[in-house]
DNA sequence: TCACTGTTTTCCAAATTCGAAAAAGCCATT
DNA sequence: AATGGCTTTTTCGAATTTGGAAAACAGTGA
């Protein structure tokens, strides 16, 4: 018998005095009624009620615990109220954690119309290249610019990007040509630490598969310093177009095998999985998939 | 699932960062550790721990929860402690009906004694010559010297006492004789309300039996009344001993019928039927057993 | 004594609970 | 990549518990 609500089945029976209309009172049956407070006395080892089939009087114990309990009872109804509220309403913390690249260019120019549409949601956002434990490190939400690894985490698709191999014109100049893949090993090129292999780099054009295993010159966890990296003409950079286009846009970097269809990237939200997906994660999923994929 | 169990091992998880330890804590499974957490979060209807295999931290919800439900186990744990406290303890307050007369004569005599030996309890003693509801007024204890009512109450033979027949010398001088009971049934009687039958009065000697229908010429609810009644000549008393001792040895009351074996009246000690008794009742009980049976 | 109301017990089918073991997942190490 | 240790979750069948209908029982008033 649940012990709670034998609790709130006592309390019902005191107040009413009698165990029929405490019954119909709570909806359930007489025999139930009898058989909680019996549970009930028996959990405590003492009688609560005095009674006879016409009567009902408190005990010095029920008296007692009558007393005691009707303002347990009434905390208890509080705090699952106040869980209650924070379940159905927005509100609260949200902590993410997502690549600093990323954020920066896709993810904050959105934050000041995320925040007018949940002005009582608080943000925590981590922006950080590595990949963080989203359990351990309680995080709600997590976005992922890579291979995902295996994990309990749930993972929602949020865009494609396509990765694309470009360089300064400067180093092009006195560089020998790059005309296929293959032509690539022979560079210094400049490497993504959190790729899931960062040297081997894979290049596609119609059914044509290249993966290039290339001489890393410079490896970061950070695509935009790798960026202003081959701007200094370091070497050969392999980075998604997100990362890219202020580059190539102002002439800075030049795009090399543009033969070569680049592969795509996807970007992925994770989170620990649950069976109840909190109302400020789901509104974050759902403000990210709206904003981003006709971006 | 119990309710209260859940929010326990949840709180143990909580503070051990492990269902298994938890489980190894309060010496359940841990599938049933798990399952209780689940089943608080289904009630619920949100996640309290984010979790994988390795790792286990509070959602904003958890957080809040635990937060609130920690005092509420101990308020309960309490509240639980003080009941226990009640019933394995002699205090608080007994609350005792009995008839008038008994109670001055034969338990007054005896409370000093026994406050001495339970100092820590209170005695609310209600002398009154009725049958009063023990349950609907609360009564722990009750004493009843006559046939009980069947009722759903518990009674204990407590002793044993004579119904004599009396009346003043100056009554039996200037009356006709009596020599047998039959002879009752031309004298004015006093009769005691709260008899089964007030004026069926039934003698024994030997084998032989005899029911008497006697006129009542006063009938009162309160023995020593009666008696006092009858030392101002009015009429034939039928009381027990304890009532008539004093008369009879200042002589203010003749025994008649001395010859008829003096028919048992039993005194009771009744008590709402309760698989708990509680150790004041319990002392009550022992004690008036204890100094009753020997006097 | 009977009728009526209210509580407890009994009975039994249905639902739930329980733990052991298997499965699944994570992580560090090799 | 594979291994192994550690943790949580799921599965599954046996055992227990639950819950409601009806019977039994008690007190009350007619």
């Amino acid at each position: 018998m649940d012990r709670l609500d034998a609790l709130r089945v006592f309390c019902a029976v005191v107040e009413h005095s009698s165990f029929s209309r405490a019954a119909t009172e709570l909806n359930i049956s007489v025999a139930k009624t009898s058989k909680l407070v019996q549970s009930l006395e028996q959990a405590l080892n003492t009688s609560l009620l005095r009674r006879n089939t016409r009567r009902i009087t408190l005990t010095e114990a029920g008296e007692r615990y009558y007393h005691d309990v009707v303002p347990l009872l009434e905390e208890m109804a509080n705090i699952d109220a106040r869980v209650e509220r924070m379940t159905t309403t927005i509100t609260g913390t949200l902590r993410m954690t997502m690549p600093l690249d990323f954020g920066r260019r896709l993810i904050m120019p959105l934050i000041p119309d995320f925040k007018l549409t949940y002005p009582d949601l608080e943000l925590d956002i981590e922006l950080s290249d590595r990949h963080a434990d989203l359990v351990a490190e309680g995080f709600d939400l997590g976005l992922r610019v890579a291979n995902l690894k295996d994990s309990s985490l749930i993972a929602k698709p949020l865009g494609t990007y396509r990765m694309k191999c470009a360089a300064s014109p400067e180093y092009l100049a006195r560089h020998p040509a790059i005309n296929t893949p293959e032509d690539l090993e022979a560079h210094p090129c400049l490497t993504y630490s959190l790729s899931a292999q960062p040297s081997n780099w894979h290049l596609i054009r119609g059914e044509e598969e290249a993966r290039v295993r290339v001489r890393s010159a410079l490896q970061l966890n950070n695509g935009d310093l790798l960026a202003q990296a081959a701007c200094q003409h370091l070497g050969v950079l392999y980075q998604p177009d997100f990362i890219l286009s202020t580059y190539l846009d102002s002439g800075a970097l030049t795009p090399i095998l543009t033969d070569w269809q680049d592969r795509m990237v996807h970007a992925w939200l994770v989170y620990p999985a649950r069976k109840y997906l909190p109302m400020k994660v789901q509104a974050m999923l759902g403000f990210l998939k709206n904003h981003l994929s006709d971006q």
